[in-house]
DNA sequence: TGTACATCAGTGAACGCGCGTTCACTGATGTAC
DNA sequence: TGTACATCAGTGAACGCGCGTTCACTGATGTAC
């Protein structure tokens, strides 16, 4: 006699989530249905409403695991790298992540559980910027913290720059975001006396 | 006998993009409905199936007229300055601006007509660069285009970030982003020999 | 290991509401005289 | 300057569709024995 949840329930949820970040990437977050989701699961409206009240709860619970997932995704990818690089461009990362912010702009509550969120994980940016100048026989001359939101600016705004230009069909340069941040880095750093 | 367009029309036009801006910022373009926008606009949805085919064009237009307002905005407030500080941070275009791209990204034909008035407006931003480094006896070590794409990017990175924190209730330095950009302008030239 | 059955989880039909869109109409506009 | 009237522009009612949401139900799960 199932007493808790089952282990049919967490597949369910996954099986949402991930159609959700699939459909919100392809056509925004308004321009969504649950049903759309759903269809896209495979799953009937009642699966969904059997696990989420809303539209926003599923929202909230997609920023949630992608940022877990993100924050797993640099710990493992950054270590090791001369110079933090910025990781690779994730098309579908760039357009939900930056449709979170949005959100969490417009929503008090969100925001402060996306900021939350990026602080953890600037916190560790902000580990390996320090790492990698000392590596490099450099102090940085500002907090590492600035330097990593720094980072994480310049980033965002490039990979959206560089996103737009090739929906237009152009060939933008996708190596001035990581110039830009290895210019900073430099910048804001000294060689230790 | 009326022969052409008379004068209510761009009135009528001018109060549906005013109205649809104000929504937009607020709630986002998906979110914004058709009606919502004509009741801001204190008229009737018949005023709006006159003037625009659907939604879709409305924002195309208002992206038009946006970027036509920046344009001149950019051109009159930043001539002598002594660095081309990023203008003031400006929510509701951060916010239309970033749905805008967003959009952009997603519809190929509209990410044509974004990367032209990008790429315009960047252009003078260029022109106002070299002339700041000339003033500053410095000259650009890679070509100004891609100082300008670096400073927008940051800048733009960094209005994102800003506004998040802002609203999570934070008192994020919002003079980082002007701080990134001097230290990308200063890395990036060298004393004219 | 096998089976009974209490509980959990997803099904699918149903519903009302508001959206996008159309269109016959009324009132506003502005030229011709 | 004033007025007639052809054309333009917005009104508001109407419509069908699909969305969000609910709920009685059927089938899946997994513990107890």
């Amino acid at each position: 006699m199932p007493r808790g949840t089952t282990t049919r329930r967490p597949k369910t949820v996954s099986a949402l989530l991930d159609a959700a970040l699939d459909l919100f990437a392809d056509q925004g977050y308004g321009a969504t249905s649950i049903p759309d989701i759903c269809e896209r699961a495979g799953l009937t409206k009642g699966a969904f409403y059997s696990n989420f009240p809303n539209k926003e709860a599923l929202f909230l619970a997609l920023l949630d695991r992608s940022w877990a997932q993100r924050a797993a995704w640099i710990r493992g990818a950054l270590p090791g790298r001369v110079a933090p690089d910025s990781p690779a461009l994730d098309r579908q990362w760039t357009l939900v992540s930056t449709e979170f912010s949005l959100h969490a702009i417009r929503h008090p509550e969100v925001a402060a559980r996306l900021v939350e969120h990026e602080a953890r994980v600037r916190a560790e940016l902000a580990t390996l910027v320090a790492e990698a100048l000392e590596r490099a026989g450099r102090v940085p001359t500002i907090p590492v913290d600035q330097l990593a939101r720094m980072v994480v600016a310049v980033t965002e705004g490039s990979d959206i720059q560089v996103l737009t230009d090739r929906a237009a069909g152009g060939t933008a340069h996708p190596g001035l975001g990581p110039r830009a941040v290895s210019g900073l880095l430099e910048h804001y750093s000294e060689p230790d006396a």
